[in-house]
DNA sequence: TTGTACGCGTTATCAG
DNA sequence: CTGATAACGCGTACAA
């Protein structure tokens, strides 16, 4: 039961090779329907599929869409992922992954392999310091960014790179805008340590514009990996009048200091807010029991953990659905010999508001 | 600048392009020091990759692997992917990823489409109620059940399809052990509402048998999507003795009376056990504050999550890196021509115990 | 040790 | 509307 070859489908319908490579590839202007049936038949009965080497070979097109992921155990990847292969899916493309680990020689390794491996294009969330290999890369094949940008914003500059990302700026002044509305004196952007995304740059440049425009003391954190560590740092934020507070006893809801909800916190992704959750309750027992009422948490990403953790967290949460089709359209155009500027496509994601920021104090 | 055949690099470097691709795939008994450093040069110099596509129809081998996951939000699937890519990488291998968000016709169509684009085999972590879809798709390349097994346990029976999972009985059994051990009268194993996969068979069979061993109650529960019936059920369970237990003023810790402790929960994995968090915040109100901590929180699957809330949750941890090697390594002999029997191979995973079980009441 | 010649399965060109 | 034929780039017997 060897492979049934297009040579064997011409034969038993009656037809010539090429015939039924017209019938595959449905060719406008085509054929009698009397010959399109016997081939459909044929087609049907054998369980026919072109092999896809040999339709490469020739076509020099693989149909294969390469994605490399910074880190993939940041639930926006596999969201992404799951977009991704759906949008693929539409058009007949399969997905090559590759995930670098937050690694510049990993990923450039992964763009190597990948476009090796035959991709048409490759879409890349890079972790930064990769810019000669990615500008290389797209030499070879059309890229585009995901989210994250070049380190030297070249996205504009080089011919065909092209960039997919959210509206961080609106995001972030979003973000600033609920925690002021609910009484923030200070607010903290938390980012994470020893990753120097242009994301995390983009952001805080946002942010310092804007609480430097609506007057509160801002500060930018790298918080640290290590628990203990990242915890003496929120402890410290939280700091200076801590514990004092009395415990509150029995009902809940009372004794609203005006102090209370003075301390703003944005988490720049989903695992900064990961990591600033166990912080904070690693800082717990020293700064007393309610220190977590008396700050108040925002963060990028939505996620299922949002809506329970501390009774509901303001989200700034982006459009996946709607990037993957960016993402994807971007690549298929670029793919289909569009040549023309790079593009910069920002999709628009949406503040989710919580209880974390309610106007009246939690 | 056309794409550079292996016909330049054998004209440049004075040799036939027979030789060059003998060097490539470094034959053994291979040729003169002289010749192959006259083709290493200017491969090295004009930085040549074979054509994946024409390489491919003359080998009948893609370098590819299929893998279609079922859930990729769940976290166990990300972590999956990255140690499959890494094993991947280390072996030339690319992975060519679906999605089948559980759904058997999605499925479905994700192996056809893998085998479509050629891949040397797959590996599939199915969702179940698609056996023939499977056993049909081993027909044609070899395929590697990842952790859950076919609906009819056909994986020894029939002749290509190997699985590799965990020893789930024994790790039940060591949820149970653990929960047992704390005090714990009455036991309730969790599972994922409409999905009926293997592993939540398998692991609720292992669970009846053990829980009878030890003589305490066992009762098996899928808990709702729908946070409020879940809460709901929560609530039923937790039940009786409900709200009256007084608040705990200020100094926590005392006040253990000895119904504390006694309803274990055990989650059958990562995605159920956030349900169940989300449930038990749902229900606490109904319950008073302090329904936490009257039950005894296990689960399956270790998170980042799952050391920060409620002080620690006892886990039972799969190991994800050895369960990939296993995975890619018998994919590679299926490949590779074994035509041996089926396989079963269980990857002992572990016990991770925390606060949550601890002896002394939290 | 190295070169020659052929074929892998498909699509594109060109006649008819 | 259809068929014959020539590539696509590479690996591999076979011959030298």
């Amino acid at each position: 039961m060897a492979r049934v070859r297009i040579k064997d489908i011409a034969e038993q319908a009656g037809v010539s090779a090429a015939t039924v490579s017209r019938y595959l590839n449905n060719t406008p202007g085509a054929m009698t329907e009397d010959t399109r049936a016997r081939i459909a038949e044929v087609v049907e009965r054998t369980g026919y599929r072109p092999l896809a080497a040999a339709r490469s070979l020739r076509t020099d097109r693989s149909q294969l869409l390469g994605v490399v992921f910074a880190d993939i155990a940041n639930p926006y990847s596999s969201a992404m992922l799951e977009a991704l292969s759906r949008e693929a899916e539409g058009a007949g493309y399969s997905l090559m992954t590759a995930v670098s680990g937050n690694g510049p020689a990993s990923e450039a390794a992964a763009v190597e392999r990948l476009l090796s491996a035959g991709a048409d294009a490759l879409v890349v969330n890079t972790c930064g310091g990769n810019d000669e290999a990615l500008i290389e890369a797209s030499r070879k094949a059309p890229v585009v960014l995901l989210d994250r940008d070049l380190d030297g914003g070249l996205a504009r500059v080089d011919r065909k790179l092209d960039i997919v990302t959210s509206n961080n700026a609106e995001l972030v002044n979003g973000l600033v805008g609920e925690l002021v509305g609910c009484g923030c004196k200070k607010i903290v952007l938390l980012t994470q340590s020893g990753i120097a995304s242009s994301i995390r740059r983009e952001r805080a440049a946002s942010f310092s514009d804007d609480v430097a425009a609506v007057g509160v003391e801002g500060e930018v954190v790298a918080l640290e990996d290590d628990v203990q560590k990242a915890a003496a740092q929120i402890g410290s934020l939280v700091g200076g009048g801590a514990g004092c507070d009395g415990g509150n006893v029995g009902d809940k809801g009372r004794d609203d200091g005006e102090r209370r909800g003075e301390l703003g916190l944005m988490a720049v992704n989903g695992v900064v807010f990961l990591q600033l959750i166990e912080a904070l309750q690693a800082a717990n027992p020293g700064l007393g029991e309610d220190a977590e009422r008396r700050v108040r948490l925002t963060t990028f990403d939505e996620y299922a953990w949002n809506r329970m953790l501390m009774g509901g967290v303001t989200t700034a949460a982006q459009d996946v659905g709607a990037i993957a089709r960016a993402v994807f359209g971007q690549a298929m155009a670029r793919i289909d010999g569009d040549r023309g500027p790079a593009r910069r496509i920002e999709v628009p994601g949406r503040i989710i508001r919580r209880a974390s920021t309610a106007r009246r104090p939690v």
